[in-house]
DNA sequence: GATAATTCGTTGAAGCGTCAAGTAAGGTGG
DNA sequence: CCACCTTACTTGACGCTTCAACGAATTATC
């Protein structure tokens, strides 16, 4: 378990990186886990449910293909497919088999899932607002997601 | 599992806003989740492991309280408590009953543990920079980490 | 000086995500 | 035309976090 191979000399952090980086970190920490808790408090709704079904809700028919949901969401067609189980369980979207070449499928909201979605969204909003957006000058706003996009985009994000 | 009650007509995002939340969405999903690929792969310890003995290599005798640990890791007691038992049994920590009033208990870093620490930590901050700090330029960094700061402060976090 | 309340920490069960393997449907090359 | 590869999705097991309940040690209250 020892360092990378060979480390050539490490560039530690100097006053100015390690004070930013704290700060970054404690949002990676924090938010996440504040946005999850207020949407399962208020919505009965994790934040990943969410957005999958606002994505149904913006799509074609309220339809969208299995891979497509997984990529629009950043997420493993792993993860998306249990998450996907439940939902069904609950009776917010449904699964069918597309016809035709390879072996897709397409989740579709279902009329409940559509009243969710609409019900919850107000709140939704607030809760982003709540958390992110009002804690800033709109001025702000804009550096910050410009920023934060930067760094997200991660040209590499190799493929996982 | 209806809205708030009585809404009182939902402040939309404009198109700014949309677009920065957007962005502030996709770091927060991927961002954790890489930082954590990446530490586990190449140093054998997730993010908040590391985090963990960090702390503990900082504090005086290589010692802290648990509940000290919690507050500067930003974690619930619980989480601290199973983590703390997995590092324990893998020898890199020790825990032991405070004497004195309360009922308080101190974890310290071992000397493997320290080794471990010592020796990961070069592989760390190239992983910071790798992800976050090496994308933008140190004025464009700077100006993130305040904004984030902020985001992050938030005043309240109410009581979980 | 018992009862209750507070602080601190641990534990077990349940839920969610990941990883590795499996399945399904087509395409490709020999 | 069959072995093999690729893409798309599902499944099961395992690990980690949370939640709720409990346990330990002291202090406040009556």
């Amino acid at each position: 378990m020892a360092a990378e191979p060979s480390s050539p000399a490490p560039r530690w952090l100097d006053d100015d990186e390690h004070e930013a980086w704290r700060s970054t970190a404690m949002l990676l920490i924090r938010l996440p886990a504040q946005l999850d808790a207020e949407m399962t408090r208020r919505c009965g709704l994790t934040f990943f449910e969410y957005s999958l079904l606002a994505v149904l809700s913006e799509s074609p028919e309220r339809t969208r293909q299995m891979s497509e949901i997984a990529a629009a969401t950043s997420s493993s067609l792993s993860r998306l497919s249990h998450v996907a189980t439940r939902l069904e369980g609950r009776g917010l979207i449904r699964r069918t088999r597309v016809e035709g070449p390879g072996r897709r499928t397409n989740a579709t909201l279902t009329e409940e899932g559509m009243a969710l979605v609409v019900a919850v969204a107000p709140t939704h909003v607030e809760i982003v607002r709540e958390l992110v957006l009002d804690r800033l000058t709109p001025t702000q706003l804009t550096t910050f997601g410009r920023l934060a996009g930067r760094i997200a985009a991660g040209d590499d994000c190799p493929p996982r």
